[in-house]
DNA sequence: AAATCTATATAGACATGTCAAATAATCATG
DNA sequence: CATGATTATTTGACATGTCTATATAGATTT
């Protein structure tokens, strides 16, 4: 069938794409930033830790979207640093549970900080109106904050997509 | 000298941090869920390239924080895998200026729409007054994200911090 | 124009991140 | 309780990301 032009306007320009872009822009330039020490994979490893308390490898490895025995490697790794510990899962003699320790508690909260910092040092650069405004957004910005965790722990996450750019 | 019990108030709880603290936590939450399929480093040289256009190699060492070498073999990558390509510089026949080639746009653009599409998603989910609150703070964020890119081409990156935690 | 500086590339090394396949321990079920 | 499924580890492979030190070509300075 032909595509006969639309009298209709677009039907919403995907209502509220524009803040999207803008927050996407805004997570890539501070991603852009932030020290670069640690790989996204460890990131978000001792994130998903922290929120979530200790998981189990299989977890992990579903979530981050990688195989199990990466994750094995990974948790070495991590744990000859100090910043998680394995524990015997209680339920389960086969499982381990992954844990941060207080070492690992405090790399992620340091590491938070950092953020925060960079963020405020922003924010503080923005004129009256625009920091009331913000602030204003608080409670929509940390609901969008609660809706990505339930997002993320939905065993769904994004396809490695984009593809096509790649040939 | 002693620390006596302060009769005011904290000065000002950093005034905005708890917004910075939902945007970092935001971003956090956003790298947790994009797809893994591109590192870090690959990530923000594509970003650089698109937001600033052609740049030297030494400079982009430099804005990635890594030796220049580096930037050498990852340009030799992503300009195998056509995302980039290396042109004389008109002004200097020592250097080279690397630039995103159509294919390269063309994931970025990919790239950030998957993001966007993400936290189109989520922001739907917000009731409406927040959504509302939301698309008031559009600019913003759109002027936090100016600010973020001034002091991203500035060469100060942020130290690799956090340190203590490591050990 | 010689000496020095600068921009990139090359070489060689090493840690990290990743996978698939095979193994060992434990669980769950018929 | 024996068989099949699940959980993690081990093994072995390979790509990526990173560095330092060095080489090469072109700028810049004196």
């Amino acid at each position: 069938m032909l595509n006969e032009v639309s009298d209709q306007p677009p039907p919403e320009p995907a209502e509220g794409s524009d803040v999207a872009l803008a927050l996407y822009s805004l997570v890539a330039m501070v991603v852009g930033i932030m020290p670069r020490d640690i790989s996204l994979t460890v990131a978000t490893t001792l994130n998903v830790l922290e929120r979530a308390g200790p998981q189990r490898i299989t977890h992990l490895a579903t979530r981050l979207g990688v195989a199990q025995p990466s994750v094995t490697s990974l948790v070495d790794k991590l744990e000859h640093e100090g910043l998680v510990a394995r524990r015997a899962d209680p339920t389960d003699a086969r499982g381990v549970l992954v844990a941060l320790t207080a070492a690992g508690r405090r790399y992620v909260r340091d590491r938070r900080q950092v953020g925060t910092d960079l963020l405020v040092e922003l924010i503080d650069g923005l004129p009256a109106d625009q920091a009331r405004s913000l602030r204003a957004a608080l409670p929509a910005l940390e609901a969008v904050v609660a809706l990505a965790q339930r997002r993320a722990d939905g065993t769904d996450r994004l396809a490695t997509a984009v593809g096509e750019a790649q040939r």
